[in-house]
DNA sequence: TGCATTTGCCTTGTCGACAATAAAAATTTT
DNA sequence: AAAATTTTTATTGTCGACAAGGCAAATGCA
């Protein structure tokens, strides 16, 4: 009765203290990524059968998302993957929309040349992902171009902070990835374009306005998709 | 040759997960308060030996300080407390002022009359801490006024971030905290005072300007202590 | 004496087993 | 049959021991 169809990797030793990490890339990207559900357990000695480890390094690795908010452990009893809190959405949204406009101004204040290339590089992924209507690319791509622009500015608290909430946004995203068959997404090609071009010319008035009026479209959008979810209790505690 | 000065508390069995939290909140007010110094050691095993607990809830909690970024891990070597990050200061202002604007902001937004009571207590205490020339207490109510104003704004992510940074000032001042004997604190408590007023008074901008002049105030303090730091390498890596 | 190599030690990383806790199932009692 | 109680079970929390890796001292060599 055990849920066999877990491909148990035989590749177990590869470096002293790898494991833990690849355990919480993994896990980490599984779940922003919705193949764990919100509310799903997380067995210990599954995944250390999945990963052929020990409980202790899985463990660690548990211990970090928890950390980080991704798992919520109920002592003694259970850990599960912790559920996209839809109350405090509007939380959500205020953080992000600062975090946007920040990044984007330290990035055209602080930039170097460098910086740029590899913004334009993950502009361009983006781009192609919009042209062949890869909406989970997308989704992904976004999140790296602007994690890049925070990377530019510099200031790691920003970086760090930006980062989760542009990863706990894709999971959202997620949940609404089929109702984007609009016309936004090439128009975010554009003010993206917009937005590199205001850093690239030190701009940082119009790299804050940019990124203000680009976070107010892509909340209202996230808006309207759940607003348009016309499941009753969609926006329940889960 | 074991340094057999730590004090071996009896008291292990509490309850069942009580351990790691119990060893995670002591080591970070130690940390914070710099009871261990940047840069030395942490040996599990001799904070095994210390809270009677084997090495695994030790480690556990290890993990969450290393998470937070209080505690590097040298893999396969040794962990040790985090330095005090001097070059990139300048980050750490920029991040704290913009959390004290965009808190105090929230605060003045959003309360409730049970926030302004729990703010009024905390500036009560520090302007006794004040009074009483008591600079380490000053350096705790200081954080835990600000603290319950984010708690007012009720933004969950600027409330983690901001008693992130509020913590890591708290060690940057106690390395300075002979400096204080200065008008400085009196003032700081005029200003908590009128910040509250603009809070109560759901003034928003007034309590953002008040709360930028704070920052920008605490932030000249702190750059003013370390440029006033004779010592030839005191602003080297550690 | 200076440098490369080896050996040993110290700390962390991993393991398998056991204990505790709480939910679920089974049993008893009314 | 319903409710309270006991037993079972599933999962996490903790433990002690071992292995591995890196550093430093010790050794060998030029």
């Amino acid at each position: 009765m055990t849920k066999t169809k877990e491909k148990k990797a035989d590749h177990p030793p590869l470096k002293r203290g790898s494991g833990v990490t690849h355990v919480y890339e993994t896990l980490r990207n599984e779940i922003i990524e919705l193949k764990l559900t919100p509310g799903s357990p997380i067995d210990e000695v599954q995944l250390s059968e999945r990963f052929s480890l020990s409980r202790t390094p899985i463990r660690e690795a548990l211990v970090r998302l928890a950390a980080e908010g991704l798992i919520t452990t109920l002592t003694n009893r259970a850990t599960i993957v912790s559920n996209i809190d839809f109350l405090n959405l509007a939380d959500f949204f205020d953080a992000l929309t600062l975090m946007y406009r920040v990044t984007t101004r330290l990035a055209a204040q602080k930039h170097r040349p460098e910086h740029i290339a590899e913004i334009q590089a993950f502009q361009d992924a983006f781009a192609q992902t919009v042209a062949e209507q890869d909406v989970l690319g997308m989704i992904a791509s976004n999140r790296d171009f602007h994690v890049a622009i925070a990377r530019a500015g510099g200031n790691r608290y920003y970086i760090e902070l930006f980062t989760r909430l542009l990863d706990e946004g894709r999971r959202i995203l997620r949940l609404y990835y089929s109702s984007f068959n609009d016309k936004l997404p090439q128009q975010y090609v554009t003010e993206h374009e917009d937005m590199i071009a205001a850093i690239v010319a030190r701009d940082v008035s119009r790299a804050d306005e940019l990124a203000r009026i680009h976070a107010d479209q892509i909340v209202l959008q996230i808006q309207s998709y759940i607003s348009a979810d016309t499941r009753p209790n969609a926006t329940l505690s889960l």
